[in-house]
DNA sequence: GAATAAATATCGGTC
DNA sequence: GACCGATGTTTATTC
């Protein structure tokens, strides 16, 4: 393991350093005083100020502040990082087309510069995604209601795959939608997209006054809780709210 | 402006720096080997492999390896870091509290750590944003269509309050959603949740055959373009869209 | 490449 | 604190 660590270099001694770990693949993080420019989507300028800037071998840029989770500009990865001296100032340029963008780093002081090599430790095992709310319905489709069974998952629609397609106690074809954690209103159009495209498919007609259908497409929102504007428009349509989390509680 | 920068530290001295540099407000940065464990909304561990943890004054914790945008694990905004040596090793833990979450980044190797003041340089200037978007067509009514006159930004209605409304050339109240990008049919429905409100506000029948009716209420998406099935949901509801980009073309 | 939906989304504003 | 909608969302998957 080898990591370069360069304390308060010159702006050409941190070329040097950047253009051969450039060429290793390395992590690269810089710190210093810079502005920032972003020009693509959107636009934005950022004034001079103390910021970090990361630089991964994978063609990613970030430039972090002191705040946020996010950082305050970026490029996605796939994109092309590229170094110089320009009037005596280190500035970094990170390219990338469709969209064309461009973000362009300059440097008026170097405090650090770090490279060092990474690979692999990369798989993180994540658990209580959509995935295992669907797997544990799989188990257990008496969770969504006595006597439910699910037919199929993905099952393909003019809407789009639905996650989940069974059948009631009563023999009724049920859309389930699943969502991890709560939901607002846009999980309830989701829901009735895939209802609507499968009463078109199966010849039912929408007009649930019609008592003499009978059979009923019905929909079920399975997700820990739902919005009050949530709730009203499932209200409207006619649809059940089952309240589950992807994993059981302890 | 005092970097400190410790070279393949002990986990003593790194402890020991990272607690003065929590006590200073710095930004953190530690390269090493670790592993890294999660746990709250969803949960997930990561086996040994080197990363960069960005740990930030304002309680943002961010794990990157060399590949992606997004940090592998992360802590948002608000969360507290806490720092201890066990067993000889580093160990850096984070926690939240509403939803409760704890991140914990346990070193074996810590090959890099720098700590640095950072201060103020925050404020992005961007543009090409949706209220840009707004601002131009208020300034250029003309570009939805001739003779629209905006009334109102941000109207309220029981749906939420709504991008412009506005009236066109005949009287009719048009009602304007705003989306600086291309959209799929998600803004389509949240369009015709606005306009079905102010139909019902207005007491105006939704049933378009009926054109006895002197006003209807409009509804118009303005957006650089839309998806198949977004046009699609637009002609069956009625709706117009306009081509517009939330900054004129060069 | 376009479209569609998930995400530990994050972030900001409002109530 | 809950809720709602924007984001240079990013990311993965499917077609």
């Amino acid at each position: 393991m080898t990591v370069t660590s360069l304390h308060d270099p010159t702006h050409r001694e941190a070329l040097w350093e950047l253009e051969d770990a450039f060429e290793r693949g390395d992590l690269i993080s810089i710190f210093g005083r810079c502005t920032v420019s972003y020009e693509g989507r959107a636009a934005s300028d950022l004034g001079t100020g103390d910021r970090l800037l990361l630089l991964k071998p994978d063609g990613a840029a970030l430039v972090h502040t002191d705040e946020g989770r996010q950082p305050v500009n970026w490029q996605p990865p796939g994109s092309e990082h590229r170094a110089a001296v320009r009037e005596g100032r280190l500035r970094v340029v990170s390219t990338r087309t469709n969209p064309a963008e461009t973000l362009t780093v300059r440097f008026s002081d170097i405090h650090q510069l770090s490279a060092m090599p990474v690979t692999g430790g990369r798989d993180l095992d994540l658990h209580g995604s959509e995935e295992d709310l669907r797997t544990r319905i799989l188990e257990r489709p008496d969770l969504v209601e006595p006597d439910f069974e699910p037919r199929e998952t993905e099952r393909p629609s003019s809407a789009g795959p639905m996650d989940v397609f069974g059948v009631d106690a009563d023999g009724n074809p049920v859309v389930v939608e699943l969502k991890r954690r709560r939901v607002g209103p846009d999980a309830v159009g989701q829901l009735a997209r895939y209802v609507r495209a499968l009463r078109e498919e199966l010849g039912i007609e929408e007009d649930r006054a019609d008592a003499d259908a009978t059979v009923e497409v019905r929909g079920v929102l399975v997700a820990p809780s739902v919005t009050d504007r949530a709730a009203e428009r499932l209200a409207d349509r006619g649809f059940d709210h089952v309240a589950l989390e992807p994993t059981p509680e302890e």
